[in-house]
DNA sequence: ACAAAAGATACTAATATGGTATCATTATCT
DNA sequence: AGATAATGATACCATATTAGTATCTTTTGT
């Protein structure tokens, strides 16, 4: 069980530098800000900018900065974007196995867990990182 | 994030299985059940043995019977036999971006999540769930 | 025009998960 | 004793996900 995957890590990271920062930011700022391999985190900046958490600018004196103010950042958004739907609760058994989905005792245990992880997930913004 | 993995599920259902049947339960009889590829399951059942979960007996009339109580049973064990140490709280970053790790807001707010995760898997036994 | 930035996209590598195959060992029954 | 029915051990293969690279295009400021 990992809550975030390296990508959702670096994004996070990327996205709170850029907001501490009051000018806008180049990828080669951040490679050495966070020491991550510089195609790599161009792809995660990439995503976000379409997915309009960020804001680019090509060209000489270009960059990106926040298109959303950091208090209205959810991380739950950005794992999202990175890790799709964030619980899944899939069932791996087939309906002759298991042909009550509702009542199965286990799947209702883990349900209940993973609404909670979900609820805290969906209070953290970006301006409580910072 | 996906709480529990395929053979952590396949084998809490055959400990539930086992645990509701009086008699020792053969491969054979759980593949019936849970519509479970042979091998795969046998593997499974294995590991439990090895790790003391279940019983196992060898030749005719053999199979496996639990070792614990059910109410004895947690199944944050069984994730663990399957799944490692469930909660990692693995820090992506080095030393030099991450300087403080126990101060790093995000880590903070993450381990807490899963913290209340664990806490709540580890009050789930097999008896809660037949 | 040129250089410095990001955009787009396709590819490769590593790891984890899910699943098979095969042979050895043990116990029971006749 | 030998056949059979069970598990033990172990090595292997397949697939999916995650992590990371490479390359070429587009835009923009000087």
């Amino acid at each position: 069980m990992k809550l975030i995957t390296r990508n959702t890590d670096y994004a996070l990271r990327s996205i709170c530098y850029i907001a501490r920062s009051k000018n806008i930011v180049t990828v080669d700022e951040l490679v050495k800000q966070l020491g991550v391999p510089r195609p790599f985190i161009r792809k995660i900046l990439q995503q976000l900018n379409k997915k309009r958490v960020l804001d680019s600018f090509k060209g000489q004196g270009g960059g990106f900065k926040l298109r959303t103010p950091p208090g209205k950042i959810y991380i739950i958004d950005i794992m999202r974007i990175f890790q799709g739907q964030v619980v899944l609760n899939t069932c791996f058994f087939k309906k002759d196995v298991c042909p009550n989905k509702n009542r199965c005792a286990l799947r209702k245990k883990l349900r209940l867990i993973e609404e909670n992880a979900l609820k805290q997930l969906k209070q953290i913004t970006i301006a409580s990182l910072i």
